[in-house]
DNA sequence: AATACAGATATTGTATACATTTTCTAGATT
DNA sequence: AATCTAGAAAATGTATACAATATCTGTATT
């Protein structure tokens, strides 16, 4: 791994964390001190991370760390609706292979087995994966990589990413991962009968309602 | 205007022109040699290209020009219909504001008048800067940045902007700038009317045609 | 003849020096 | 006191030098 990769991690990371606030200047020099290397990787980091939309910048000026607002989550959740959406469609229409559906079918099962247990013996970090995994094979297997791409970029936008819902549904909302989960198995079953419009409708709804969530929950916590 | 930013253009028509073949290696000594200039700005110009997807690139290896198929023009369509899908319903819900009404109106009475002439004296330039602005209108007055960076990087995909089609359909098919011009009209409509999904589903159909079109078009031409 | 290895060559990654532009500051002017 | 200007300071943009990595080439070995 190159340091100009690091440095990208590290400055999302500081961001997303609040070591570099949002609102404020942030200059190459500051970046360079924070990880101790030279320019040249920190430019490279600093563009990369303006093109993810954390960052704003123009030529001959600083960059500046760009506020997310509750309305910027939520209108990155209504993209990648759309988007994901669109790869329902697409891999409805196209017909899911065995293996691709027995994937899925792993998916589903695995999250009814985490579910079916107590609430405290939950184990969020595989529902968190297996949700991620659902949605990156109906994504790859669409097989569109303008969608890949704008798909990964709406995802960047913070908060936004799939695997929010579960950190936080942890116990208040228990029950949301029961309905991520039926949301999951109708999903499944329009893209093994081909019904391209109803999988994309559903892929639609079930992306908007983590979006409410996501909102709602940070009205409430800072 | 900086070294990298005209670096960026540069490569990029050299790339779209043909100048360095698509299939082919980009070494940065080469295009620091094309253009005479240091590899500092050219680095930085091939990572944004990159990111654009005109070219791929894996750490510590050269750059490669992505070479553009008919199913990667066809799919970067299928993204742009929904993301444009998006911003119809978007607006369509939020409602138009007068100013906004004026502006599109403005936009299909200038494509009726530009089509009610002769074949012959029809103004391809005026036409396409129409179509362009009456797209993004739309596009923009959804505010949703999210949405907006990722049409324009659906629209970056080569072939796959929304002016293509005006050049080529001088003779062969001028009836088709006449179902645009319907489409316009409808979408418009639509939107007015505050009819969400119906302006979502025209708008989707109107750049699904127009991907259509390229897609036969370029069968037919290499 | 085919393959594996070692050294040479070329290419990318990183650091630093220099150039240009912007921003800040102090002083003059009104 | 407020504003404008000139110069200094600081920041970004660009070029180049050095380091690390990958690729090529030729020879030795089987």
């Amino acid at each position: 791994m190159t340091v100009t990769e690091k440095a990208i991690e590290a400055l999302r990371a500081a961001i997303v964390e609040g070591v570099f606030q949002a609102g404020n200047h942030l200059t190459e020099k500051a970046a360079c001190e924070y990880l101790k290397i030279s320019r040249t990787p920190v430019r490279e980091a600093l563009r990369a991370l303006a093109q993810e939309g954390l960052l704003s910048h123009e030529p001959q000026r600083h960059y500046i760390i760009r506020p997310v607002s509750l309305k910027d989550v939520a209108e990155a959740y209504q993209v990648r609706a759309v988007l994901e959406g669109l790869a329902c469609h697409t891999l409805a229409l196209k017909g899911l292979r065995k293996t691709t559906q027995k994937r899925l079918q792993e998916c589903v099962d695995l999250g009814s087995e985490l579910l079916s247990g107590t609430v405290d013996s939950f184990d969020h970090s595989k529902w968190r994966e297996m949700n991620v995994r659902f949605h990156n094979i109906i994504l790859e297997k669409a097989e569109n990589s303008t969608l890949v791409s704008a798909a990964r970029y709406a995802e960047k936008v913070p908060l936004a990413t799939m695997s929010v819902i579960a950190d936080w549904s942890a116990e208040p909302n228990f029950n949301l991962l029961n309905m991520a989960q039926t949301d999951h198995h109708y999903i499944l079953l329009s893209l093994r009968e081909g019904d391209a419009a109803r999988a994309e409708a559903r892929m639609r709804e079930h992306i908007l309602v983590a979006g409410g969530l996501v909102q709602e929950r940070l009205a409430h916590d800072p």
